[in-house]
DNA sequence: GCCTCACATCAAAAAGTTTCGATGTGTCAA
DNA sequence: TTGACACATCGAAACTTTTTGATGTGAGGC
């Protein structure tokens, strides 16, 4: 699992920007056209189209043509795989837990000595 | 919840980069010292100080400093607290679910008829 | 004390992201 | 078929992040 960082940092870039967080906010309300979302932010059309695409490409939206409009939504197997993927990388990997260095003086446990 | 978008961009910049990702998934294994951190990543000491030190202050990682060495590993806390935050993001509010515009082409609930 | 090592900090350069205004594309209504 | 609208795309400017090499700080060994 999670081999490839590059991609798993392209998805979390998702929630790292805080425009993205406000779009990602009001979708949890429901669908929502593009027009709207841009009530609620300080920003240009042309700005949210470009958050719009990376939080499409992250795969935690979903989107929907509707005649000459656009309607965005949470998707819930994009968010499914995003906490997948988060509680992934904190979780403690437990065939390897508890190996430090630098032993003596600090009461770490030693695991091979090369530099401790 | 969750009213501070910068302060929650913040933590989750922690996962948004692909050198921190690396760091990560090596503390999963346990603590480890900066040194053989340095060693699996291909940045140099004063970069690995810096991603450290964002690592930190999002709350993931604590430190831990012994004798010459600072031994850093995941924190419990942290880590719940943003599995958390990432699950309120992502979670739809049962209040509002269900509203949408621009109706009648496209079967589209319509809430207030202000634009479409 | 003096030297070395581990890590932090700094300033500057390099790389990446976000914004803007202008322009392009497709849809709808007149 | 023309015009207006919704959104995407583009290139350039503004801003932020990341990296580098140099230097600072504090611990430990001689």
């Amino acid at each position: 699992m999670a081999y490839d960082y590059a991609e798993q940092a392209k998805m979390m870039k998702a929630f790292c920007d805080e425009n993205r967080l406000k779009i990602l906010a009001q979708l949890r309300g429901g669908e929502q056209c593009a027009c709207r979302l841009l009530d609620h932010l300080e920003i240009g059309q042309s700005a949210l189209s470009y958050h719009m695409k990376i939080l499409i490409e992250s795969g935690v939206v979903e989107s929907r043509e509707c005649g000459k409009w656009t309607h965005y939504r949470l998707s819930a197997q994009g968010s499914a795989r995003a906490i997948a993927a988060m509680q992934a990388i904190l979780t403690p990997n437990e065939r390897a837990e508890g190996k430090a260095r630098h032993g003596a003086s600090c009461g770490c446990a030693v695991s091979d000595g090369t530099r401790g």
